[in-house]
DNA sequence: GAAATCAATGCAATCGATTGAAATTAAATT
DNA sequence: AATTTAATTTCAATCGATTGCATTGATTTC
């Protein structure tokens, strides 16, 4: 195994002592001139390299964000991912990537992870399956710093980055009344995530708004491509189904439009559907999926911005005061509507 | 700021020194059964946990594998991310996550990153605009093994993992003349990419095997959504337009149905359309996409199985022989042919 | 010419854990 | 009781870089 070039080296080929080379890279002052340039020159001439793990020991920190998030595939968190890398790479920052994959017990192996590679942060959306958030709370007794995105806990000393949900589905559910929806259906995160809640509560408000009875008989719980397209397949052929959707996200929606195609039914004229996302899907599908523009890479960008800000002023946990920060949401009419 | 829990805390609580804790949490066995056990209470009521970092130190080794990837966003691209993840994760390795988004500048500083990180080894497919290797060549120069996966250089003493590339371009165009074209074109990759060079050989093959002329005019570097589509729109435009299209992506498929749409041709009977990848969206879009499946999330398994292999028997540079893992590739038949 | 000043460099401790070798203690043997 | 053997435990060096505090040698000042 090739030793990798240390001050030492750098040091006895110089004749000089490790402080003398370690100051003259650094341009310390007490250094003189000849010695600083023989030292650059060689250090240049034998490619060396400080050791990050050695400064890393010495600093403790390792200018590393460790991220959480369920499920890579999701083209949700892929373009947080996005957001995130871009601005840790423009901080110097490196990133490590956990999923948890939606279940509890591997969020909890990726935290105790996250522990023991000394991250100096994390980012976390947490999964489906989670309720208990002591793992999380673990992180914090630990000093270091948490911030929550799009999936969020409110009562932890964490920050939080949300997308707008509660006007983001207002506003779907409004479009879909104004359009000419009399008996609209909400396919629903489960309850436990917040927005799960919200989105269903930007349904509800939409519906009031327009005097249009809330009928729990209506909202249903599916979220996956699997779940939806049963679910719709079931409601349209009862009788007196429903003439228009709001599909918690991009892939739900898609498989209502797939459901109602396979049953007959025509898109917009016989239903309407509206997603949340605007995902690559929901231009690929047909007709082109009306649906709520969730600034991923945005959400990413300012949750990462967010952590790094704690970091670098580091805040006792008694003084905390979690930052909550509501990413804009837009609605996006397409063809499905 | 407060303080982990270190050996010495233990050391000093229970009036021992740190070798003896030391050996005693790892079940030494010249440590008495009494000390032992005062020593793995104290730590498990203290909540010890060893200091990654100063393993990282001592051991020249971080247990982490860094990845350096084009885009996230692609499909193909994340369900490596998980496949990798997955085997990593099953034996205690972190991984790194260092998008280049197809810029070989970017690349440049990822392998920088990496380096710096002191990642015991890296997973590698660069980008579209690189054509000097000599980046990845330092990372084996410093003992770190590299291994190419999906875009890969055969030159370098490093290991590939690819998807058999020229037999699913192969299935794909037989699979055309088969269903009847007359005139198969072919949205190429970049040619400085062996993936780009083998699904073209794979178009030539199969044409030729049915003795159908090959066509310069009819191969287009078309890789990417837009650029595809504008292609299409032009091509299918012009006098004889092709009955049949291979197209090196999944996205790039896709824009060519649309394009075809739009000008009012009708899929799969006018034209049929191939891709290659098998990404959600093949499933979503309308007709549903003939496409070749290429397994990223094997591919990622073997890849990061190849490294971790090598990890733990480290051959020297000079008796290193590369290994080659070549994926299967399927076809998928759906509506578009 | 002795004392003070200053520039340049080296020493040694530190970060946390590990480990070969030495030291201490206890037990067994003669 | 003296000596060997075995069982525990400690010492000190190591990994690579940094940094407060000497130390050295040269120069200036009185």
């Amino acid at each position: 195994m090739k030793r990798q070039i240390t001050i030492k080296d750098i040091a006895i080929k110089l004749g000089l002592s490790t402080s003398t080379v370690s100051r003259a890279l650094k341009d310390h002052p007490d250094i003189s001139p000849k010695t600083r340039t023989a030292v650059k020159e060689l250090a240049g001439l034998l490619g060396y390299r400080p050791n990050r793990i050695a400064l890393n020991l010495r600093n403790n920190s390792t200018r590393t964000i460790g991220l959480i998030i369920p499920e890579i595939e999701h083209y949700f968190f892929s373009a947080i991912i996005n957001g995130i890398e871009e601005i840790a790479y423009k901080n110097d920052y490196s990133v490590m990537v956990f999923q948890s994959d939606e279940s509890y017990k591997r969020e909890v192996i990726n935290t105790q992870a996250v522990l023991t590679n000394r991250v100096d942060g994390v980012l976390v959306s947490f999964s489906k399956e989670t309720n208990d958030f002591s793992h999380f709370q673990k992180l914090i007794d630990n000093e270091i710093p948490v911030v929550f995105f799009d999936r969020v806990i409110e009562d932890l000393p964490a920050d939080q980055v949300v997308a707008d949900d509660y006007h983001g589905a207002f506003l779907a559910v409004n479009h879909l009344i104004e359009k000419g929806c009399k008996r609209i259906a909400h396919f629903a995160a489960p309850q436990n995530l917040l927005i799960g809640k919200s989105r269903l509560s930007g349904y509800h408000d939409a519906l009031l708004k327009h005097n249009i009875h809330f009928d729990h008989e209506l909202v249903f719980l599916a979220d996956t491509y699997e779940t939806s397209k049963k679910a719709a397949h079931d409601i349209l052929r009862k009788p007196n189904p429903p003439d228009g959707f709001f599909a918690v996200n991009d892939m739900s929606a898609i498989a209502i439009i797939k459901a109602a195609k396979e049953l007959g039914k025509r898109i917009p004229e016989d239903i309407k559907v509206v997603g949340f996302e605007n995902s690559k899907s929901a231009a690929i599908c047909e007709p082109e999926l009306t649906t709520v523009d969730q600034f991923g890479f945005e959400l990413g960008r300012e949750a990462c911005l967010m952590l790094l800000k704690r970091l670098k002023d580091p805040t006792t946990t008694e003084t905390f005061k979690p930052i909550k920060k509501v990413i804009k949401t837009k609605l996006v009419v397409r063809g499905s509507t």
